[in-house]
DNA sequence: ATTTTTCGGTAATATATGTTACAAATAGTA
DNA sequence: TACTATTTGTAACATATATTACCGAAAAAT
């Protein structure tokens, strides 16, 4: 179990003792879970640090319209919605169990009595909430700002290989999803594109900016 | 001062005798600067906590084409990016001064001393983060999703008294920033909900839900 | 090898929003 | 009061994107 938790970002700079140790002192309860429950509800107050251990969940969101949003899918072994611990903490989505799943739960004193004690994972949980809020805010300029167009092209700058060659690893619509438009609405700008002779494609899902 | 920056949510819960106690040890700079001075540059790392402590600041960004977006206006008392401290760090906008201004610097490794050594301060600057990633993760959805009809229905929603009835305090053009869209097009869906019977105009940026 | 499913390209059409311009209403000021 | 600047309403038109549908190619399943 220590060795696994070692790979979540909040303890990778402590050895596997140092957390046998650590979570030996902190009060903590493991839940097993079946496929298909519910591990918090959206609406509710997160009251702690959940660790999931092992296993899968998915989160997802229901609008006012009772519309289903898929939000993310989270794999283990990492951390669930760390940035709900503090502040307001109302849970904007309900979290499940994809399959059969270990989930730790630590709650909120006793998890800031660990960050007190330790430093490295103080730092670590700063830099998670401040990466998640940098990258939000990043994510906001990105989306209110430009069209589609300028969307994918930054996009292709983003992961350009040196030769200017970008592979995409994601399935059209999940890009599309990503920059919040429809899959036949940047499947036209990309023809645009290559039309107009700012991108080349070289395969499928591989083009080339020149 | 102490009694200033009591006013800065980090601060809240310590008395300025305490407050004064912990600044005495805690290494820190304090920086005149004249109205439009640079006080960080875009795509600089912050490498501590900046706190505004008189004056006001103004946050700006430089896109690809060179335009200036003007991104926010901060007035003392108030922290400064407090969620660029730590993560990657690089600033996305240039903070300058927009009247003559006093700001404390604290080294990141003094500030992690003075969380590390004051809970509350510790839990407070938790709330910050995570409220801020919680904002910011609520407002990427609302942007998301929503068309200017809807958006400007959730507005009324969240701001409404108990008779329905909605006072805007805030310029149309702003509301539209609000909502990353023009303002002429929030102009002619406000027109479109009054005709259609499902918002009524009181008066002036005054109006009913029904 | 064959069938089925998923994925991506494309087109016609509809819709929402942007752009620009101008006028009316309001607020601020001499 | 009159003058000016700001704010808001509105319209014509342009543009970007959504919606829907269909096809062919690729991938997965049988």
């Amino acid at each position: 179990m220590y060795y696994l938790i070692k790979n979540i970002g909040l303890f990778k700079d402590n050895t596997p003792e140092e957390l046998e140790a650590m979570i030996k002192k902190t009060a903590f309860s493991l839940i097993n879970y079946e496929p298909g429950q519910t591990v918090i509800l959206q609406g509710e107050k997160l009251n702690g640090l959940l660790i999931l251990l092992s296993g899968e969940v998915k989160g997802e969101m229901n609008d006012e319209n009772c519309n289903i949003i898929k939000v993310e899918d989270i794999k283990a072994p990492n951390l669930i919605a760390p940035a709900f611990i503090f502040g307001n903490g109302i849970m904007p989505v309900t979290v499940t169990t994809a399959v059969r799943s270990e989930i730790i739960f630590i709650k909120r004193d006793s998890f800031i009595k660990m960050i007190q004690e330790n430093s490295t994972i103080l730092t670590n949980y700063l830099d998670i909430l401040c990466s998640k809020a940098q990258f939000l805010s990043g994510r906001m300029m990105f989306l209110r700002s430009t069209n589609i167009r300028e969307k994918f092209i930054a996009y292709l700058n983003e992961n350009k290989d040196s030769n200017n060659v970008i592979r995409i690893d994601k399935k059209l619509h999940e890009l599309a999803d990503l920059f919040a438009v429809t899959r036949p609405a940047l499947s036209r700008v990309i023809g645009d594109l290559i039309a107009d002779g700012i991108i080349e494609k070289l395969d499928r899902n591989i083009y080339r900016l020149r």
